[in-house]
DNA sequence: GAGCTTAGCGACCGGTCGTGCTCTTTTCTA
DNA sequence: TAGAAAAGAGCACGACCGGTCGCTAAGCTC
């Protein structure tokens, strides 16, 4: 079943790159079966119906979010150093692997944060494994360990830049942006792992 | 044309609420005919087409917007007391007064961000007079007025903060939410009216 | 290389999309 | 209160929607 795997992950990238433009319902299968020299009716072939689609995107969307941002970050030891790959990391994701479109990640929140459902569920698990993630370098960020509380704070101010940036880059065409959310994570790695009252 | 006006009011408002949940782009006419009471053809006398109705939505939604937020701090005299006011404000914007769909501005930047065109450019240009409103409250936060550069910075985090709040509260489901944002903007309130080497 | 499996095509389905057109009813104004 | 103007209904249109079916052709396995 070699060449249909193929055509599977042709589909699905395809589909993730109109999504991101789109949104996930904005893709129609006549353009999707085009982009990807199919007919409508070869779809199917591969999936049971647009929503499985939808599931197959959102997944492999996820996994390569993993696989750019946390794979180069693994091989350095916990602490600031991984924090600030894994920060840069994710804004290259945004600014330069989404270029065209924008990052799908926040585009799918949006769309689905409304919309109840797996397709929603599966999102929601992804982010909450990323998070966990993340509260876990944050509390190690410091030696005497940041606690829960202080962790969420720090994870909740750094999604929030990456958010900032993107609108900041996209919507007002600020070509700063990525300088200011940068500063800005330095700013809060700095308060962070200090020590003070 | 009194009837008519208030009739062109009440197909506006319907079809802010039905974008705010299923974007712009997905509002089909039937639905919102059906919405306020009125056939599909009946929607053309006070719209031309579609487009002409996103607009109106993306003018209104401003509007109120304006009304929400601003109009309660400007009674304020400038400094901290009034920003404080305006995120409040934005916040209770965002949760209570589009509780079912989240804001339509964070939504519609999403959408439009790549759909290059007159709707985006209306929606940059309300934004981006609003961004001008908030970076003169910033510069005078502090007695010795905060430089250009100091107010970008503080606006670059300010609205971080608000998409962070709607990011956490409404997808991952974080009842914190809103505690979260409060703390990060009083901190950055904090750290910006000092005055430090 | 025979034969089963799978990939993919083309025609077609019922339904909905946005948007005209014509005609009637309501509303406002002189 | 007559009559113009506005509001709205009804219908039909062509295009497109997601999806099914039967068929052929290519790929894979023994």
């Amino acid at each position: 079943m070699r060449k249909g795997e193929a055509t599977r992950v042709r589909i699905v990238g395809e589909a993730a790159r109109q999504a991101a433009l789109r949104g996930l319902t904005g893709v129609s299968l006549s353009d999707l079966a085009d982009a990807v020299g199919l007919s409508k009716s070869g779809l199917f072939k591969h999936f049971d119906s647009k929503d499985d689609i939808h599931l197959a995107v959102v997944e492999s969307v996820m996994d390569r979010f993993g696989e750019m941002i946390w794979k180069p970050a693994e091989i350095l030891p916990p602490g600031r150093a991984r924090l600030e790959v894994i920060f840069e990391r994710w804004l290259y994701w945004c600014e330069e692997e989404w270029a065209e479109s924008g990052c799908p990640i926040n585009a799918f929140s949006i769309e689905l944060d409304d919309q109840p459902g797996p397709l929603r569920d599966l999102l929601r698990r992804r982010l909450l494994g990323w998070r966990k993630t993340l509260l876990r370098e944050f509390r190690a960020l410091r030696d005497p360990a940041l606690s829960e509380a202080e962790a969420q704070a720090a994870y909740f101010q750094m999604k929030s830049f990456i958010l900032g940036h993107t609108d900041s880059r996209r919507m007002m065409g600020d070509d700063d942006a990525r300088k200011s959310a940068s500063a800005a994570f330095d700013a809060l790695l700095d308060r962070t792992s200090r020590l003070d009252a």
